[in-house]
DNA sequence: GTCTGATACATAAGATTCTTATGTATATTT
DNA sequence: AAATATACATAAGAATCTTATGTATCAGAC
């Protein structure tokens, strides 16, 4: 099943700043799901990893946060501020255009590997 | 020009191990000229990233060195050592794979952002 | 003839970011 | 009753990068 760990190493704020750009509310636990989900189980989140770094955009004003009880149990929405909202633009940006050099490199002379 | 420092993280060895399986040998300044090349100037390896690793990866049996001397200065040729063939084949495998992952994370939905 | 920039290596301190391990607590399924 | 899923959290340690610095040679500018 070749589970991509040790692979995240600075896509994991992209990762969440796509995915809030697209839902406007996520919690955390949700963001591992859902990106298990999309990947078919490829790429998995760590907790240890993921709520450090929630707090971290928060702090940094990127991100809002709104706690909400389900089942007795709490739950806390994130969502992109004003600020937040621009700044993952341009991150997913320059984001996306490294990924894509990322491919012009790999894929040289394809014939040789 | 955009350079996109600081976005490195976990791809140095990727990139090290796809140029010296198309290039055979290679030396370390020739690998920072070489992706500047490649990726038009957004992408800059940093000396003081590269060459400890291309250390880390002579312990431990992927590269070969040998030195020769260019201009009465040295130069150190590194190449994939049988192992190292093996090994990069697989990494670079899940590396695709991962690669390909985040773009199926950033390309969803692109309408919203 | 000296200075700048390119070539070519190297290391060290510090920062960032991740993994692994743990912990708490509730709800659901077996 | 026990195991799994949900939902948060933190801490120690490892890995990897940045920035700064150092040595040395060579080519071209001025």
């Amino acid at each position: 099943m070749a589970q991509n760990t040790q692979l995240l190493k600075g896509s994991l704020i992209n990762i969440i700043l796509k995915l809030l750009g697209d839902n406007d509310k996520m919690y955390g636990y949700e963001i591992t799901k859902k990106v298990k989900e999309l990947t078919n189980g490829e790429l998995s989140l760590t907790e240890g990893a993921l709520y450090p770094t929630l707090h971290k955009l928060e702090a940094e004003g990127l991100l809002s946060v709104s706690v909400e009880h389900i089942d007795n149990r709490p739950r806390k929405y994130y969502s992109l501020t004003k600020s937040g909202k621009k700044e993952a633009g341009c991150r997913l940006e320059s984001f996306k255009s490294f990924v894509a050099q990322m491919q012009l490199v790999l894929n040289l002379n394809s014939a040789i590997k």
